[in-house]
DNA sequence: TCCCATGTTGCTAA
DNA sequence: GTTAGCAACATGGG
């Protein structure tokens, strides 16, 4: 599913498609997703994202909310072709968006003009600081900590991964046991594996496609998901699978202290 | 057939 | 209060 940087690729692909256009029409195949109120005419005034989620601002000041989830995936089609598992459509002059969806977790929903979330965003540069005291009194695995949408937001499984290995850290250390020094590694860090996935257009391990259906190309710099049995490129020693919170987690033990 | 899956929520129990 | 564990959501791929 999903995570930051490919939320992220799929608002950068969709300003230049949709900002300043209006929704003509939309049509909700999958009535799962609930009731969606009249949109037919707005115009999409701006594309955001916070953390996973991404938010419509619309001419008559509604916002909407999409959660991708899973298995959610927004396709931008010109010709007369659907793609498999498409849950919305939303027709625009140009074109039209679908909402496409095979295991159906995706939401849409309205939501107020929020104003800044107060929890940070992955892509934005970290507070080592910030890390430090939220982490103070979480014994819970950093990865878990990582992952908590509350504590930095856009973090998911894979890049909690490769985050933690690049700041050389075991990922079961408990939060709390971090030292400031390792609190800049994770921020510089994280910052930097999130920016290159942004640059690669996410990964795509199993399905994940953007906006116009390519595949993103981060799987080739990944150093340690899902790469169990395999060495690791920085001291050829075997990568580790473990379970942290019921979530695959990988690491190198001999670089992850 | 079984196991796995890039997410989130809610429950239970320790 | 915190955390782990589990189920649920629902489907497809290996």
């Amino acid at each position: 599913m999903p995570e930051l940087p490919e939320v992220e690729t799929l608002c950068r692909q969709l300003r230049p498609v949709i900002v300043g256009r209006e929704i003509q029409s939309l049509r909700v195949i999958d009535r799962k997703l609930g009731h969606l109120p009249p949109l037919a005419g707005r115009e999409v005034r701006s594309v955001e994202r916070h953390g996973k989620r991404m938010v419509w601002m619309l001419s008559d000041g509604q916002c909407l909310a999409f959660q991708l989830r899973m298995t959610g995936r927004l396709f931008w089609l010109e010709g007369g072709e659907t793609p498999p598992h498409a849950r919305l459509v939303f027709f625009f002059p140009s074109g039209r968006l679908v909402l496409s969806d095979p295991r159906r977790f995706a939401t849409v929903a309205l939501c107020s003009p929020s104003a800044a979330s107060p929890v940070a965003d992955g892509l934005e540069p970290l507070d080592p600081k910030a890390l430090a005291a939220s982490a103070r009194r979480r014994r819970l695995p950093v990865k878990s900590f990582l992952m908590d949408q509350r504590a930095v937001a856009g973090i998911g499984n894979i890049y909690a991964s490769e985050i933690l290995h690049g700041a050389g850290i075991d990922p079961t250390r408990p939060a709390c046991s971090l030292t400031p020094a390792q609190w800049r590694r994770v921020a510089t860090v994280s910052a930097r594996i999130l920016a290159k996935a942004v640059e690669a257009r996410g990964t795509s391990i199993s399905d994940w496609r953007d906006l116009f259906a390519g595949p993103g190309e981060y799987q080739h710099q990944l150093r340690v998901y899902g790469r169990k049995g395999e060495r690791c490129r920085a001291c050829r020693c075997e990568i580790l699978r473990v379970v942290i919170a019921g979530r695959s987690t990988f690491y190198c033990p001999t670089c992850q202290k």
